[in-house]
DNA sequence: TTAGTTGTGAAACAATTGTTTCGGTAGCCA
DNA sequence: TGGCTACCGAAACAATTGTTTCACAACTAA
């Protein structure tokens, strides 16, 4: 992953004195030109800018990058970053017209592109202040439940893994030797109860939440859609599209929601937070779970 | 001012038939990465779709373009429309990101931008030849197992329950109430296992790969290294990197994986495997699982 | 003035760009 | 089988790329 333009924009901002003439021009233009910056090559940019192409590789050399190409690669991916999801076409019409190989790798096509679209709607800036409700209301509540089956399990399993690393209070209510509605016990009035499920919505999950609602339980609903079973009786609702070529539901989008969820909850658990994560991972380490320690958190 | 690039796809669109494979394959790839068109040379693009350079100077000339300069520069036209508004001159305000509801964002962003990355790059063109060989090896097998604990069982259990709609052979080595291990039994010579860690590998699972592959059970590895600890004893290695701003790795990489390698056997099971589906689809029906049938299996 | 430093762009460079050419291969019809 | 067409990529090309070199101004200090 490359710098971040903020990175450019402060550098130039800093040393702007100690430039040359020359390179202060080169940098006003690059500093209010990026998309030029990302678009165009050096020389164009300096007949741009109006200085030699000379002056343009020294003021990148000046703003300590190795190459022109790192500098502009910063630039290219802010511009990336700011564009938008344009994969709406019909992912269908072109994939029908081949066979063999060719319609595998259109296929392919099409998962890829779809799943990527699906998590840039689910994490798309309209959407994060349900999920900072939602971290919010984690943080202070006493119990927290996380519940998902068949295809949404998977999303339930690991936001509840991720939590678990550093939040005691998680429990995944997985079903395991008796049905999942028992395990709702577990939670009393004020408690948190996470639900994943998505279309077509396992009957299950829409019964739990509802009994949940009744007892005063805060649900927090990671759905398909804003007016889906369980989002209507939820207080939170997280919402990801699932769209693809597929016949089958693909719950990466969710599990990315599962997991921007995770970190909004750990950046505010702080220290302690990061503490306890510390003291699984020596844990773990100390049980041999894994091949060889290298210090991050997964397995 | 120059022409909209919705003009380019449908051009594409409605051309694609009369285009020859290799221009297929490129225009494939250009419509779904317009971004690529807009920032890489068209050796770096024709490079990106595995597609010849000269294959893709023809496809711009077959959808009527002068020249990959004048079919570039609509791309890059639509880049930057969508980019952010230019700036004012004050400098400082950017700057102040970093803390609290910007740092956040900044946060959620970088998540966003990962995932699709490593969504990316686990579908890219070059890592295709392996999901096909893993695709024929399941479907010739007798037997299939897969195995995957801790953050890399959602991947584990994903990949299952979509086989098992279609595929009655797929069997999750769960470890429920006994050491997964044990579960390998279920497996002789020449069935399948596939096997998911990501760093830091789990022993357990290492451990069951190099077992199975001394039985001569045929081992696909999901992982994120092609010389990780699995790959190295996999007859097939399918890759997806890894990379984000979290402490904890992100499952969604292999879980996409997964789902291509499912949807890529269930199209050579064929017809047969559709039926079993619809089968499927019924009986959950018949059970009431599901609130209200819409047609599509999930849940 | 003179010596020394600093800033500059023209020119040269190797590498890479987009494009065209051309020989060969795969597939099809006779 | 042979002959034909469609299709493809390696190679070659001129143009343009990013970078370095170098000579020459402009300036300072003595």
């Amino acid at each position: 992953m490359g710098m971040p333009i903020e990175a450019v924009w402060r550098r130039i901002e800093r040393r702007y004195e100690d430039l040359t003439p020359q390179m202060r021009k080169a940098a006003r233009y690059v500093r209010g030109n990026p998309q030029d910056v990302a678009l165009n090559s050096l020389r164009a940019l300096a007949r741009h800018a109006d200085v030699s192409p000379a002056a343009m590789t020294r003021l990148t050399r000046a703003l300590d990058y190795p190459s022109f190409d790192d500098f502009q690669a910063a630039h290219r991916d802010w511009l990336t970053r700011a564009a938008p999801a344009a994969f709406s076409g019909k992912a269908g019409e072109i994939l029908a017209m081949s066979q063999g190989r060719d319609a595998e790798d259109a296929l392919l096509d099409g998962v890829a592109r779809a799943e990527k679209a699906n998590i840039d709607s689910a994490l798309s800036v309209s959407r994060r202040d349900p999920l900072r409700q939602a971290a919010d209301r984690i943080v202070a509540a006493p119990g927290l439940g996380i519940v998902g089956i068949r295809s949404c399990f998977p999303v339930a399993f690991s936001l509840h893994y991720s939590l678990s690393l550093f939040l005691s209070k998680a429990r995944l209510l997985s079903g395991t030797g008796r049905p999942v509605a028992d395990e709702l016990d577990l939670l009393a009035p004020d408690d948190v109860l996470v639900a994943v499920t998505v279309a077509p919505y396992s009957r299950q999950v829409v019964e739990i939440v509802d009994h949940a609602a009744r007892r005063g339980i805060g649900v927090i609903a990671i759905t398909d859609d804003h007016l889906s079973p369980i989002a209507r009786a939820a207080e939170i609702a997280l919402v990801s599209e699932n769209r693809g070529p597929s016949h089958i539901a693909s719950p990466t989008a969710p599990i990315a929601v599962g997991q921007a969820l995770a970190m909004l909850v750990l950046a505010r658990a702080g220290k302690a937070g990061l503490e306890t994560m510390r003291k699984r991972e020596a844990m773990l380490e100390a049980t041999d779970a894994y091949l060889n320690a290298t210090g991050a958190v997964a397995g």
